[in-house]
DNA sequence: TTATATAAGTCAATAAAACTGACACATCTT
DNA sequence: AAGATGTGTCAGTTTTATTGACTTATATAA
């Protein structure tokens, strides 16, 4: 049936980009009082969010998941370091691989970011059904690949 | 059941968090290569993003949507005029309003942005079935709100 | 074991994107 | 007429990211 397939077209391809933009957009931007009183930026907020959820993350792994060069997160890199909120360890398998982890101190401050964060969409899962949340994650992550 | 509120927890709700970070970074990063043939920026491709879907949008519209001073909207704005991508028009109901559309050249240059950006989302709604693609963007707009 | 590739770090210069603060102008509202 | 709102602009600064060149350490393959 033609109808299955309306899910597949442009308009609605379309709108999902805006809604990756939006939805990315006003969720960072709930932290932005925080990261002001921490004296860091947007780039920052993006780094220990991934560390948080991805403890031992590599340099390597970080660039390709921000798509940015390792000049630019080595002075995001150093910020951290500088505020005691990271901790890099060598790799056991690779020596030439280190893995990032949050301090204590990270870990506080990203309780702090997520505590900023975490309303938004937990009003919006409130709203939803777990059917609902469970196939939002699933197709997010599809688009993620 | 207290089966049913797992997708509430706070380990849920920070996972998707960095969905949407990776959700949106790797998306808007299919269209590098056609931003900079066109010698355009992210900040660019986010604003005709909206543009396209949003004809008529206003200025404060899309300060508040954006997250981002007027001042850095001018800037991108003015590109964009230079490079006749969009024009300009006085709101009827209110005189002091603009309303921003795509001009012919922008609408073209719109297309091929989404055709560097659609692959991505078209090759995970086919891993998806239509229920799933349609409960996504439902949570989506949820958390936009 | 030597050669080569890979992961990470660094220096320097530049560009892109966003910010603060102050002010101007037109239009709407009261 | 007075104030509020939407938009535009000038100037200066900060944050984020880039390019290009080069170094160091470790791993892997000939």
């Amino acid at each position: 049936m033609l109808k299955d397939f309306l899910y597949l077209k442009e308009k609605n391809l379309k709108d999902v980009i805006e809604l990756l933009l939006r939805g990315y957009t006003s969720s960072f931007y709930d932290a932005e009082q925080t990261l002001k009183r921490n004296t860091l930026g947007k780039a920052h907020h993006r780094l220990v969010i991934l560390i948080d959820n991805n403890p031992g993350i590599k340099v390597t792994e970080v660039l390709n998941i921000l798509k940015i060069t390792k000049q630019s997160l080595n002075r995001v890199l150093q910020d951290l370091i500088k505020k005691d909120l990271i901790t890099q360890k060598k790799a056991a398998k690779d020596g030439r691989e280190k893995e990032i982890y949050l301090s204590e101190k990270g870990v506080e401050f990203c309780n702090n970011l997520f505590n900023s964060q975490k309303n938004r969409i937990l009003n919006a899962f409130k709203k939803s059904s777990p059917d609902e949340v469970l196939y939002f994650k699933n197709v997010l992550k599809r688009i993620i690949g």
